[in-house]
DNA sequence: TTTATAAAAAGAATATTATTCTTTTTAATA
DNA sequence: TATTAAAAAGAATAATATTCTTTTTATAAA
C-alpha cells in the first residue's frame, strides 16, 4: 500500500507536527475548507497510522536536564543472548532516550539527557561500566544544539 | 527560580508527555481531582515554559523515511564566521533533524532521517561533501532502534 | 490554640469545539 | 451526457474547554 496522501493531507501533517493543539476550525480556515472534511481527514490519518501520537514536548533545561550526550559503544564478546540483555538494561536507564544498533565504528549509539556533567559521570561509572562485555566507550558531549526536532519536512516525500 | 513543581504537576507532565490529547476530565479523574484545578495547572505549566509545545508524532516509516543515520563531522580550518555558515547550511537540509556541536572526536554530530541508503548516499555526495573545509566524516547507520523518545522520566528530577 | 489570609480545589455556568449526520457538490467513469 | 462514488459543506448535537464564584485547605500571625 503506497501513500495515498494528497496535498491537503500533507498540509495537515505539516500543521499538526508544528502544533497539534490547533482547532479544526482554525486549520480549516487556513486551508480554505470547512471543519468536517478537516476533522475526517485527521481521523483517517490517525487511524491509518500516519499520525502515531500527540505529545507534549517539555523544556528539558527548565526541568534541570541541561546536558545532552551521545555515547558510542562497542561490545566485546557479543553472543545474541547477551545483546538482548544488554539492550534491555540500556533501555531501562531513564537517562537514555535513544538506543540505536548501528553499523560503522560502534555497535550501539545512545542519546542521553542528564542534569549536568556530574550526572553524566555518575551514569558512566555507576551504570554503564557495570555492564559486562563492554568494549570501547566514546562520549560526544553536546556543547550546543542548533537543530533538534521531530518535524519531518514532507515536501520531499509527498 | 528553582522548580516549584509539586507531585501533581509532575504527574501532569508525565501524562501529557505520553498523550497530549487527553481531556482534562479524564486526567482529573485519574488524579482524583476536578477539571478546574487540572486545567489551571496545565495552563500554568504552559505559561511558565515547562511545556514547550504540543506536536503530532508521525510514523516516519509509513511516510517512506525508513533510515536513520548519524554523521560525525570534523572541520578543517574553522574560523568562527565559517562555522556559522556551515551550521546554517546544515540546518537547512531537510534530511537533518538534529545538529549538535560536540566535544570529543568530532566537531559536529548530525542525526538524519532519509528514505533509504540511496537517499543517504545522495545526501553525502550532493550536499554534505560540497561544503568546504570538511574534514573527517564518519557515518553510523541505524540498523535497528530499540528506544527513541522525547519522554523525560521525571521521577529523578522532581 | 485560635484567627486571619492566601492559595488551591470544587462546583456551577458559559462559550467553544469536536463530532455526527444529512445534503450538496465535485470528480470520475461508463 | 448520465451515473455513481467520493469529498466537501452545512446544520445540529454532544462533549469539552474555559471562566467565574464559592468552598475548602493550608499557612502564618496573634
Amino acid at each position: 500500500m503506497p501513500h495515498t496522501l494528497d496535498k491537503i493531507d500533507t498540509q495537515l501533517l505539516t500543521i499538526l507536527q508544528k502544533n497539534s493543539n490547533r482547532t479544526t476550525k482554525s486549520i480549516a480556515k487556513e486551508l480554505g475548507m470547512t471543519t468536517s472534511p478537516i476533522f475526517e481527514r485527521i481521523k483517517k490519518l490517525e487511524k491509518e497510522g500516519y499520525i502515531e501520537k500527540y505529545v507534549a514536548i517539555l523544556n528539558n533545561k527548565k526541568i534541570g536536564l541541561k546536558l545532552t550526550v551521545f555515547i558510542g559503544i562497542t561490545l566485546q564478546g557479543h553472543t545474541r543472548s547477551y545483546l538482548e540483555k544488554f539492550v534491555k538494561e540500556i533501555n531501562n536507564f531513564p537517562e537514555v532516550i535513544e538506543c540505536h544498533r548501528v553499523s560503522g565504528n560502534f555497535d550501539y549509539l545512545l542519546k542521553l539527557v542528564v542534569e549536568d556533567i556530574e550526572a553524566y559521570e555518575t551514569f558512566i561509572i555507576s551504570k554503564l561500566t557495570l555492564l559486562p562485555y563492554l568494549g570501547n566507550v566514546q562520549s560526544l558531549i553536546a556543547l550546543s544544539t542548533s537543530k533538534e526536532t521531530n518535524e519531518i519536512d514532507l515536501s520531499r516525500v509527498l
